[in-house]
DNA sequence: CGCTCACTTGAAGCAAATCAATTAGTGTGG
DNA sequence: CCACACTAATTGATTTGCTTCAAGTGAGCG
């Protein structure tokens, strides 16, 4: 199962090589600073659809980044209710929440088949000391973080469902551009209830808004497959402020 | 305007003898190190109440920690709707999601007279890669932060008005114990206004909650002026995992 | 004293939740 | 390959918790 040193090589990705290069770590990293990072990341097999990759409580010992497919994250109350905290796309970085005290406040699971880079956070921290823009890169990163939760938390206090779900798609759609992905066409990976739960809604109310952006000629969907038509106004109506978390972000360019 | 230097031997503040000492940077630090952090210390005359600490859109140059008083965040939308994204109490940091793009993403405003001191970011930036342990604070802070506004996100998604005013208030009074105030008597420095705008109600709905609670025997208050009777009770029907992000987190001694 | 502003309280309206019934996919074993 | 169960999604009818609209109260202040 541990059987790394062999398989790495075959696998052969690197840093340097890997197209995520841009949104992930080794943004502004010379060369040979991107080879010191390359050593301490650990690059194991795909997670399965639905497989964990940790579990909430457990004690934290890796960030990991997403390289292809998608995970979610959430919580889970002692009521049993759960809500999801995080959906990543490729090159995001999973478990910034868990580093202050040291075990992670939720669980995350694999929407899809998922490869991911792990890489140990006491190395990390270490190599970050040593290269002040590493240091800076994962600063700007959890920053990036917290600014991002907090359009999200706007979002919830004050959005209606259609303004919510918008926001949602419009999001998607420009984290999947900044990727190279279609910005107009594409596969949720989540299901209506995950996409309820993760917006403070219901189930019914997500179908039944989806049914109306499409026979209002937004979009069409079938199934998790959604075609965006007239991504201007979707944008619109999300409120243009398009909680965006990515490198494309229109704010960022004025 | 600018004339720190003479003053600051007459205010003679000291991380050393801040009585904050063990809740914001310092945590961990030894004399010598403290002494270097306090150099690049900056500390002003108070801010009044209702007087801007920056504002949105400003250029991000420096972190700042609470000494006394309080600080209120928020974002503002172009329709003109405002959202308060975070409360800030003596001990806690505010201005760590502008990091990302070098601009403050929201506004921050003083609620009553305030103290504050100023961390120039590139000061403490370098500082920290010459101190682990700083440098180790800084993030366990971030992701202080991040986990905690995602548990204010599962607030808002899933709960009802009373759980949301009944977890605002749990939280705040487990925060003002930490900073060794009363926590069961104290005082809203938030209009109620402030209040439901930070938990996605409308004023009324605020009120009225108060209102009930107050004839339920579970608080008393005066105005501004809170008077817990029934701090179980409370916690309770907030989901007893009041969203803390405090030292005394009972999920800590866990 | 009368003004304003923050808050309280009541009544009506509405958006989304809940309850409920169907339909469309997905997977399983005969 | 087809019947079977099982889950995901859609659609409709009803209920409800919060908002909105509206009027009133009380504290602080010139």
């Amino acid at each position: 199962m541990t059987s790394t040193s062999i398989k790495l090589s075959a696998i052969k990705t690197a840093c340097k090589t890997c197209s995520l290069h841009d949104l992930c770590l080794p943004l502004g990293l010379d060369l040979g600073d991107i080879e010191r990072l390359d050593e301490i990341v650990k690059r194991s097999r795909p997670l399965h659809k639905s497989e964990y990759l940790f579990n909430s409580g457990e004690k934290f010992t890796s960030i990991y980044a997403v390289r292809s497919g998608s995970i979610k994250t959430f919580t889970e109350s002692e009521q049993g209710d759960e809500q999801i905290t995080g959906l990543y796309l490729p090159g995001e970085l999973i478990g910034l929440d868990a580093i202050h005290d040291n075990q992670h406040p939720c669980s995350a699971i694999a929407l899809e088949t998922t490869s991911l880079c792990e890489l140990p956070f006491d190395s990390l921290e270490e190599l970050s000391s040593q290269i002040p823009e590493l240091h800076r890169q994962l600063f700007r990163i959890m920053s990036k973080e917290i600014a991002g939760d907090q359009s999200l938390l706007m979002l919830m206090a004050q959005k209606s469902a259609d303004e919510r779900l918008a926001a949602f798609l419009v999001n998607l759609s420009s984290r999947l551009k900044a990727r190279n992905f279609s910005e107009t066409e594409f596969n949720l990976t989540m299901s209506r209830k995950d996409i309820g739960n993760y917006l403070g809604l219901t189930i019914e109310t997500i179908s039944r808004t989806f049914s109306r952006f499409q026979s209002e000629g937004l979009l069409s969907t079938q199934r998790k497959y959604v075609n965006i038509h007239k991504l201007g106004e979707l944008k619109e109506l999300a409120g243009i402020t398009d909680h965006c978390t990515t490198p494309d972000c229109p704010s960022k360019t004025a």
